[in-house]
DNA sequence: ACTCTAACTGAAAGCGCATTCACGAACTCC
DNA sequence: GGAGTTCGTGAATGCGCTTTCAGTTAGAGT
């Protein structure tokens, strides 16, 4: 039981009397090693709790068995929900996963990238709107171009305008578009929208697609109709009692977040409102739990899983090619009981 | 723009013209270099877009800034909440986190914390119950002790039978129980109860709390009063609905945790029964999401985040020492919309 | 029996970096 | 003004491992 740093190889191939050579080899198995010297060292290695030093592996050329993903905040059910899909199909192609969270700070972001591209990780995910900021995108980009010069793979899920990388698009304006037909199809007329950030690229696609989709049907959304917050379900609240307060004229709510859904339906609740009968809602990506709301959320359902999966696939396949893939994937519209035609 | 292997120091010492040990020492300060080589080394860096191999600083004694934190699922929100808190305080000290999501295979914890020891985490949390079951202890352990002999330090949040590692334990049993006697209070007699595996300590613990506060009312509660599930929302959701099937005779539903709960919440909706008004419902964790539900959850608040900070500290401190340390976090309970007395 | 592969095994060369040693130069101190 | 310091720098070593490269031994071929 000594104290004393860790076991190495060389401890095992003295304990197992051979040469450090066929310690290695009979550990890998990449080599023939007659089977009674195989047989010493792994006995020595179990009996030693030998793991081997993964750096020292990386150092010495084997190939790099992890990739790292990184996301806004894990505790959002939407990152959670990709990062379980990317990390499936990781698992399957026995890649160990390395989930980091910048809580929004583009800096730690960039930080992060950083410190992967120093592991040497076989690939990159990041997973979130990409921020209509230049400067930001810039910093990324000094990380990311080396990275994949350097042999890294890199995919992306959500648009970013900058990064000539993969990446994996959810429909937003698509969604956001059809959502909209539908809730004009129920009757409403007259809507108001709580908007994430608007420097992210998700939340100025989802309002584009809303907006437009309205503006086919001669439907106007005045920008005094939507208000801004926090992508969070204090932002949602927030931004929903302001509504309120403002005195709400709308008929339907588009959040553009089942997360800010659901701070605004609380708001609504305290405020006296009943959902669908006073006021319409809607969000957008179908996390789990909107389903146990009451009512259920009306929302645009995104395979989030799939979403990872699929990224993760570009990540692994080879992305060294000319021009960056791009895969489109669509959201459909689930109507739930949040949603109704407009009173009177 | 070569698509050669990685930019390495010796390549920023040739382009700076200074030997490889000057360039070392400029880039990380540690000894004093003279400020025009420091300039000339800093500025070929920049240029060729130089990031260290983290392996080989590693090997070459660099200590680790990486921890490693291992949970069940990161989807769960309980575990993203505890994940958030170990992350902000490692974050605190500079340390990169690596999540892991096991997705409650144990063979697969097993793998994770030996990937971790092969990269020489600096320290390991592990997040979530421990389960009964010798066999897994023992694997677990047996890569856990070569790892902590290692130097590695090791915390654990959750009660584990036989691993000898500093924890961070809710008080389950406590906020069980004082959930019990709450209900109680409101005049409950009849319980039933939504338990997940009962094989996780943490399930054990929460049930025996209950029970116990019960019995001391002399209030019994049958073998046949519980119904055990998947520690998932759909778990929660098939639990209620077979217990509202034999024909629901409690008037007041326990689910061992608030994701159970929301699954029978909705069990309970869908089957006509109205809260608080037919039955009443509480659970434990006040995970954030079941403030927004309808009506609001009872539950047993645990202050998620802050046990994942106080694991984190474990770890960070040093904890090579004879005993193991425990922190008892209580729970408090927290009467919302979902219990009420009995009716009648 | 003698050479010629085949099959193993050991010695040694790095992988990229931090660091210790050794060395010359510029100072300091009676 | 010669001996005793700093101070800055380069050369060289080693971290733990994989992988040539070069043996060594045994079996095959004629």
């Amino acid at each position: 039981m000594d104290r004393g740093p860790h076991v190495t190889l060389a401890d095992v191939a003295r304990a197992a009397d051979v040469s450090l050579a066929t310690a290695s080899r009979a550990l890998n198995g990449t080599t023939k090693v007659g089977s009674d010297l195989r047989e010493r060292v792994l006995a020595a290695a179990e009996e030693l709790a030998y793991t081997p030093n993964a750096h020292a592996q990386m150092l010495a050329g084997a190939s790099k068995r992890t990739v790292g993903v990184i996301c806004h905040d894990v505790s959002d059910p939407y990152f959670a929900g990709v990062a379980r899909g990317v990390m499936r199909v990781a698992d399957e192609n026995g890649l160990l996963v390395m989930l980091a969270s910048t809580f929004r700070d583009p800096q730690k972001e960039v930080a992060y990238v950083s410190a992967l591209r120093a592991q040497r990780a076989s690939a990159i995910v990041l997973i979130g709107s990409g921020f209509e900021d230049k400067a930001w995108e810039r910093a990324l980009a000094a990380e990311i171009e080396p990275y994949r010069r350097g042999g890294g793979q890199v995919a992306v899920v959500s648009r970013h305008r900058n990064l000539r990388v993969d990446s994996v698009q959810p429909a937003n304006r698509q969604g956001a578009a059809d959502l909209a037909r539908a809730l004009l199809e129920l009757g409403h007329r007259k809507f108001a929208v709580l908007a994430g950030p608007r420097s992210l690229t998700t939340v100025g696609d989802r309002l584009a697609g809303f907006r437009d989709a309205l503006a086919d049907a001669d439907v106007t959304l005045a920008e005094s109709d939507i208000v801004t917050s926090a992508f969070t379900r204090d932002g949602g609240y927030q931004a929903m009692s302001e509504l309120i307060s403002r005195g709400l004229t709308a008929t339907c709510v588009f959040a553009t977040t089942d997360v800010m859904a659901i701070g605004a339906l609380t708001a609504a609740r305290e405020a006296g409102l009943s959902l669908p009968g006073d006021v319409s809602l809607a969000g957008f990506d179908d996390i789990p739990v909107v389903r146990d709301l009451t009512p259920p959320l009306t929302t645009v359902a995104l395979p989030l899983e799939q979403l990872g999966e699929r990224a993760m696939e570009l990540a692994i396949s080879d992305n060294r090619r000319s021009r960056s893939r791009v895969l489109r994937v669509a959201g459909e519209v689930v109507l739930r009981d949040s949603t109704a035609p407009p009173r009177g």
